[in-house]
RNA sequence: UCCUCCUUAGCUCAGUUGGUUAGAGCAUUUGACUGUUAAUCAAAGGGUCCCUGGUUCGAGUCCAGGAGGGGGAGCCA
């Protein structure tokens, strides 16, 4: 079991020594006398050279390292003579723990994205996808730190739900009833009385109006948990199933919401170029040149705040010719986002102030009566990739907000309670973790940041 | 869901105006080679041309329907 991850051999200078390495072989190659075989253990994206000399093996064993197979090294560390890499292994003695045979669909050669897709039992085991999810579970850390260094609580708000939060979305729906006998009440719809919640239930579209309920408490929380929609889009950019995060703030204005978020990016990311240079700089090189600067850009520049009425100012001088017309009082399109970042202001945006007909029942409404105090933070290349806003705490503003918007009052008593007993101003927001991740490891497909993709028609694995 | 493009060997692709036995590179197997770096060189094996139906003397190629995938849009995170 006394084994070292390559990570650390590679890192050291203490040659001439045993050492036992484990792994996964990417390719074996050599002539009459020596077999170089590459081995990588996921602990980093480089892989270890084992130098056998064939003499010293029995052939049946050189022949079973083959790309894929799993073996186990024991041999002396030393300088490698070679170029390419500056330290190797002699082989004394190897153990295979697992052949693979011809038919393993990854070659040496590079694969297209959609065809890994299709093997994503497999595709960790790519250079690619071992970058991604150490990239992916760096972020996750920094995430969790980030917010505990700053006195916040994460909190576990349920999965399963039993109301339609914000009456956006479509849900699953989670049921236990007999799909082929549905029971039904005399009126002849579902009879939910007889389902194993006693009532309709979905799984969460967001953990924001819970995690409001604890921030009403501990000031300051955040929720890091799976979420899930069952709309029907097939884009780059969406799942099914997707992990969000979302922080709630007691005592938090819109200025401060913005300046957390703010923080917040820009220090995740930092911890990201940090811990994951070699990652990073290989992403940078197979993909997208232009990644590393990107994300240099973000740390280093302050994002542009303004609001929604100043955007459509300018927009509408740009006289730049839109699909869709800008206009006050419309959302803004894809295409209007990404003028603003990518050529008006070359770095990200902050926007505020969003009509309130556009936005959430949830959001504070404005002193000019016409406006809520939201914020999207706008990156470029994948547009808005937070959203929040100050939350209204009026009790009777909020109730008219449910009543105009045609949601159902009943649902939302235990959420009317919080601006009914201590009532404070507080504030949140959301990020669609992946959507981070695509941003930080300039994946294009959001498919390519998960481990195992939910989306229309598709839940294998 | 809409628009658009694509589907040929394990992978990436070529395949002429519809015409004999469907090709290449890589991978695989075998052989050669004294330190290779996606090693190199030589040879061999490998095909439900996505599926169903149609047109035609003849379909990988043309037509219709279906399935799957990519890109763009909408919804959104």
């Amino acid at each position: 079991m006394n084994h070292i991850y390559i990570k650390e051999l590679l890192a050291s200078t203490e040659f001439d020594r045993e050492v036992t390495a484990k792994g996964w072989v990417r390719t074996r190659r050599g002539n009459k006398n020596l077999a170089f075989i590459e081995l990588n253990d996921g602990s980093t994206i480089n892989s270890l050279q084992i130098v056998a000399e064939l003499a010293a093996f029995d052939e049946q064993t050189i022949k079973n390292i083959t790309t894929g197979a799993c073996i186990s090294v024991t041999g002396i560390l030393v300088k490698s003579p070679g170029a390419g890499q500056l330290a190797e292994i002699q082989a004394k003695n190897i153990e295979i723990y697992g052949c693979s045979d011809e038919t393993y669909p990854l070659q040496k050669k590079g694969h297209t994205l959609e065809f890994l897709r299709e093997i994503a039992h497999l595709r960790p085991r790519t250079n690619t996808f071992g970058s991604v999810l150490r990239i992916r579970h760096a972020l996750a850390f920094a995430i969790h730190k980030y917010f505990n260094d700053r006195g916040f609580y994460n909190i576990h708000t349920p999965i399963i739900t039993g109301s339609d939060c914000e009456g956006a979305g479509e849900m699953f729906a989670v049921t236990t009833l007999d799909l082929n006998n549905v029971p039904k009440n005399p009126e002849g719809a579902i009879d939910f009385q007889q389902d194993f919640f006693g009532k309709e239930t979905h799984l969460t579209v967001s953990g924001q109006l819970e995690g409001e309920l604890a921030a009403m408490a501990l000031s300051l929380i955040y929720t890091f948990g799976p979420t899930f929609r069952a709309e029907n889009s097939n884009t780059p950019r969406h799942l099914a199933e997707f992990w969000m995060i979302e922080p709630e703030m007691a005592f938090y204005e819109l200025e401060d919401n913005m300046n957390l978020a703010e923080d917040f990016l820009k220090t995740v990311i930092g911890h990201a170029l940090e811990h994951c240079a070699d990652d990073i700089a290989f992403l940078s090189k197979l993909y997208d040149a232009e990644l590393k600067n990107r994300l240099d850009l973000i740390v280093s520049e302050k994002f542009q705040r303004l609001t929604y009425t100043e955007a459509i100012d300018i927009l509408t001088a740009s006289e730049k010719k839109f699909e869709f017309p800008v206009k006050w009082g419309s959302d803004l399109q894809s295409e209007h986002e990404r003028y603003l970042v990518e050529q008006h202001f070359h770095k990200p945006v902050i926007l505020t102030h969003y009509p309130k007909d556009i936005k959430a029942f949830y959001m504070k409404q404005s002193e000019d009566g016409k406006t809520v105090k939201a914020m999207d933070v706008l990156f470029p290349g994948i547009g808005e990739i937070i959203g929040g806003s100050q939350r209204e705490d009026n009790y009777d503003k909020l109730l008219n907000r449910i009543r105009e918007m045609g949601l159902k009052e009943a649902d939302f008593w235990w959420y009317l309670d919080t601006r009914k007993f201590g009532a404070c101003p507080h504030s949140g927001f959301g990020l669609g973790f992946e959507r981070l991740v695509q941003f930080v490891t300039g994946m294009s497909n959001i498919r390519d940041v998960i481990p195992f993709p939910r989306t229309p028609k598709n839940s294998e694995f």
